[in-house]
This record gives structure tokens, sequence and C-alpha cells, in this order.
DNA sequence: TGAATGCCATGATATCGATCAAAAATTCAA
DNA sequence: TTGAATTTTTGATCGATATCATGGCATTCA
């Protein structure tokens, strides 16, 4: 896809041939401008709210839900738009409440690693100090629950189990990252692959839906920027464990995951 | 070396016997088994530590430094020792306050995937809930503050600003984390061996030590482990910049960062 | 409805980094 | 000090995955 910036290396074998640095493909009409739709937030909104048993509110007193749903807004964001980049000041956090999100960073050349996939209950904008540390863009149509981050460092000394909470999902991030590492790091792109499509089923699974017929709502590329490998090689791979009766497309942006112990010792 | 007895360790639980690691390349009679030479920490210690500055412990008031110490013991162990294992219950925190340690996780056919190197200053046992996310293996001598978790649960419950401190800690791990993630996932050899050196290095200058002979203490397989490479790839790279006048290596583990920018524009 | 666009699958080829092998350098042990 | 063990470097070759290229299909939009 992309060509890293040979910096003009030893390879003398190579000569007269120009360095690249592409920007991705060529210029994609890519992300919409930001600009979010925002409403206000009504302590009622959180009572009834999808995700409050999968996120960070789950488990938190009356009390607490009243204080946190005053400090938040409701915000939508429509596929393609960005959420906020890296870089930008990171003057809130977020809750998903709805749809998937891509969190990446981007070099200077174009090349993109994605840095995880945020889907409803999932918590945005750890890791950032005063700036985000990576950039967010909805892939499909999102909702999300926005707070501004002093009046939470404000709920925090009031209710230092909100704190609490944080803690627990940082800590529950550190070791997901972990595990990516040894993914990009070690696996083969079979074993990416699986991986990713069980980790998709292991997610689904723990917020109620079946393990098997899992959505993938984002694009080839998306998952080869993921998994650090190219679109093709994420495609083959697909279609290979296709033929190998281990998985089958069932519409759009699902498949059925045919035999979870054999993609299982794969990953 | 350590001295055991200037340090005041005890020794009892050291066995004799040799512990073999049977996953990779043959069979390498690895770290060594475990049993950390311990001695009680007093609050006096806490006051002249070391790396009292550039830890959590860093700007807290005497009055939570003495409750600290007072459920720290001091533990040390030698190069090659693993420290714990990834399954272990997680019974422990730790701050190191000597020598250099690695983090890794194994996958069943032996494949490695180092997840960090935690030098002096560092905190070491986040991410993990009950049992530990990943190993801990010392690479050269090292002393460790070590708490008790349940303890340390306590102490946060009276101290909340002592579990802020460790939310920080947890946040930058998780960017420190995702800048690794890129580094795995699109990042060439050499801008990964440029990366990597740079970032010893101004760790090294945010500890106050000169940003140019630069310490590294690991061997060329764990930085392959870490980098995603393999070690010959790692030395490959290494001669490459040597030959490029990039670095120089001054002596059995330092190396010499002869144009930081331009390894700058490399990573 | 048809053209335009983007996404996905697949074939052909290239390449970077892995692997296999062995020499050189360094460390360790006696 | 010497020899063994280990680590590092270097060389030769291989292979997994990237890259380049094309066509089909689905979706969007005049």
């Amino acid at each position: 896809m992309l060509k890293p910036a040979s910096a003009g290396f030893d390879q003398s074998s190579r000569s007269g041939e120009q360095d690249y640095c592409y920007e991705r493909e060529t210029v994609l009409p890519r992300a919409k401008p930001n600009g979010l739709r925002t409403a206000p937030c009504m302590a009622a909104y959180c009572r009834v709210c999808a995700v409050r048993g999968m996120t960070f509110c789950a488990g938190l007193r009356e009390e607490e839900i009243g204080e946190l749903s005053a400090i938040a807004t409701h915000v939508g964001a429509e596929a393609r738009q960005i959420i906020f980049q890296e870089g930008d000041p990171a003057g809130h956090l977020f809750n998903v409440t709805g749809g998937v999100i891509k969190l990446y960073k981007l070099m200077v050349d174009g090349r993109l690693q994605v840095i995880g996939f945020l889907m409803p209950g999932d918590f945005l904008g750890l890791a950032s100090m005063d700036a985000y540390a990576y950039s967010a863009e909805a892939i499909t149509d999102v909702t999300l629950c926005r707070f501004p981050r002093s009046a939470l460092d404000e709920l925090f000394v009031r209710f230092p189990r909100l704190k609490g909470r944080l803690f627990d999902i940082a800590n529950h991030e550190i070791a997901e990252a972990q595990d990516q590492m040894l993914l990009l790091g070690r696996k083969t792109s079979r074993e990416k692959v699986a991986t990713f499509l069980l980790r998709l089923s292991e997610r689904g699974r723990r917020h109620g839906t079946p393990a098997s017929p899992v959505a993938v709502p984002m694009s080839r590329a998306d998952m080869a920027d993921y998994l650090g490998l190219s679109k093709e090689t994420v495609s083959r791979t697909l279609t290979q464990l296709k033929r190998r009766g281990l998985i089958r497309r069932t519409s759009r942006d699902a498949i059925e995951l045919l035999d979870i112990p054999a993609l299982g010792k794969l990953a």
C-alpha cells in the first residue's frame, strides 16, 4: 500500500531511484470535517442507556450517575467523520453508546496503524494528557456520551470510586495493548486474522450477542492497518480460511465462524 | 553482582537446581528459579532512595511515604532470575530501584514478545488483575521495592492521591504501548532500531544522564524480541547504522549516538 | 437507470526480513 | 591463562508478505 520513505540508505544497487513519500494512495477525500452534533444530556437518558451495564457507569450509585449525567453531553458523528485528531487539545473524554470507532496513529509519510476499534460501552480518551495521543474516526454512524475533562476531574475528587473504575479500565487497556504487541510482533498473517475474528466474537459474546455470526463493520483496509498487514493479505487470508471451511461470509459485514476451536488453535 | 552481606538480604529460598526452558531454539539453561532475596524496608530507606524523584513516590507527602514504606519490602534478584511469570497470582506490585528488567509474553511454541524494559524508577505490575499478565525477568542484577497488593489497596482508600499517581502512570503506559504498536505494525527494521536507540537515550536524558553514550544492557536477542525482528536483523541494522556513521559502540553495553537528528529522521 | 466510485478478490512479481550456517568476538569457568 | 560456552557478526538462501495490476461487484449518485 505505502512505501516507507527510504532515506537513501546503503542499497547502492538501487541507484537513481527516488525516495518515496506518498500520502496514502492518492488523495483520499476521506474523513469529513469535525464538528459534532450535540444535545444536552438528561439524567433520565443515563437510566435507560443501552450500554449502562457494560461501561464505566456500570455499578455506580444513583447519586454518581446523576452527577455524571449533569456534566455529560450527547454527541453524534456520521460514518467517516473525525471525532478528534492526534495532537488536538484533549478537552473531553467519551463513552461510546452506539456505532464503531477506529483509533489510529499516522506517520508523516502516511503509514497508519490502527490502535483499536471502539464499540458501544467502550471508553474513549485514555492515554491522553494535554493532547489526544491518537486520532479517532467514526467507522459507522456513532453516538457518544461526552464529558469535559475538567468537570470529570472535579467529580473524581468527590467520587473516588469513579476514578477507580477508570483505573480498572486503563489496566484492562494496557493488557489488551500487550496482547496486540504480541500479535503485531510475532504472529503470522493467519494467526493475526484468526485472533482478530475470535476477539470480535468474544467481545460480542460479552455483550450478549451470539458468538458466531460476528459483525465486522470495518473495511479490509482498516483490518489490515490494525493487524500490521496489507489489505491484500487480509483478503487472501480470509479466503484461505473460507476455503478451509473455518469461516463463511453471511452478509455484507458479517462473518460466520464455522469452527471456533480450529480458529483458536490457529490464533 | 549483588552483595548480599552489605544489602542484608536473606538467601533462604534460593535452591540450587537449574531450570530449563525448552521452547526457544534448543534447551537453554535460561532464567533461574524464582525466590527473591528480601529485606524489610525502613522509612529511612525511602528518604534516601535514588529513584524517589522519578517514580510513583515522587511528590508524595511525608505521611504518605511513611505509610508506603511500612508496607514495602526490599527485594533483590540476580541477572536472569525470573521475578514472576505470566499467570502467577499477582500478589505484589513493585517499584524498580536498580537494574533492568524485561517483561515478555510467551507463545506455546516458544515465540516471545518483549512487552517492555523496566529501569530504575519504573513501576511493575500494572495490567495485572488476579494473575500477572506477563512474565518479568531480571536482565541485570536488580533491586525492587515490593508492595503487597492488598495493603496497597487499603492505602489507596486513605490516600487517593496515591491511586491518582498510579492512574497517571497507567495512562502513560497506554500511550507508550500505542507507540509500540505503531512501531511493530508499520515501521521498517531500520526505523525500529533507530526509534529504540532514541527512546533509550530519551529515557536516560529524563533521568539526568547524558543523551549520547546510551546504556544498552539487553542482548541483541532481547532487542529483537522487543522490536519484532530476528536477532540477525538487529545486528545487521546496527552495523548498517555504524557504517553510516550514525552510531558507534563505545563499550560492552554502551552505544554512542553520533547523529541524533539523523536518527530522528529515520525513526 | 447507468455511470462513477470505491471495495474486494485474485494473479504476478518483488522485496524485506527470516532462516540456516559458520566465523569472529566476547564472556565465563577452571 | 586457556579452553569452552555464549553472543555477535556476517554470508547465503528462502519464503512470507508487500506491492503492482486487473476485473468484478456493490453502492452511490446524477
